[in-house]
DNA sequence: TGATAATTTCAATTACTCTTGTAATATCGA
DNA sequence: TCGATATTACAAGAGTAATTGAAATTATCA
């Protein structure tokens, strides 16, 4: 992971609206969701879920792929991981148990 | 963990400044570091650094203890996890095989 | 007590992001 | 083909954040 890459990730995490779209889609797993149920199901405006919806795919926290006229986003958890591997590499000195529970 | 926690925590480190505070404190560990040594480590002019410090101890990501004339910073890495916990819970409506590999 | 050092605070400028409205593109069904 | 639907693209505004320089605060040491 660059930090290019994890700025990119918080920039779009920085918002409460992104982290619902976030947590919605991890809760559909592999199905994902089109863009319209989710619009719906958060009460947003169309275009302006477009625009979450576009810098989250640029981020690499969606994937998209198009069904007919739809969209279909999904969850990119592992990236998440990778995330977290970025901040806390080398965490303690190599030492980990130092500072993380369990 | 609560909305508006998980968005200062973004907040905080949509940033690669922040990004490199917040992976040198973990390296060091229960250590930490007094911000002049942080500043001297990432070439930041002071008072800029202690923007950033003051953020990111106001979203709960470092500790903050006096000693002396000197202020030591130390990473709250336990944070990282519940904010990992918040984001992918229910992932994959309970079956998180579905999308995390192992 | 006076000087120095560590850190923070404040103000100002610049730059960026979010939201909203409107228009455009593309697909499906009759 | 025509109309309706799903989604995106663009432009303008208001609000917010990062950087810099100067000054203030607090603690140590001689």
């Amino acid at each position: 992971m660059k930090k290019e890459s994890a700025t990119l990730i918080f920039e779009s995490l920085a918002s409460g609206i992104r982290q619902d779209i976030y947590r919605l889609l991890v809760k559909c797993g592999p199905d994902g969701m089109v863009a319209g149920q989710i619009a719906t199901s958060l009460g947003l405006p169309p275009n302006n879920l477009s625009f979450h919806l576009k810098a989250m795919a640029h981020a690499g926290l969606l994937s998209v792929v198009q069904e007919g006229r739809f969209q279909r986003y999904r969850a990119n958890v592992p990236l998440m991981l990778e995330l977290i591997d970025y901040l806390t590499a080398e965490c303690c000195g190599g030492h980990p148990e130092q500072c993380i529970p369990r």
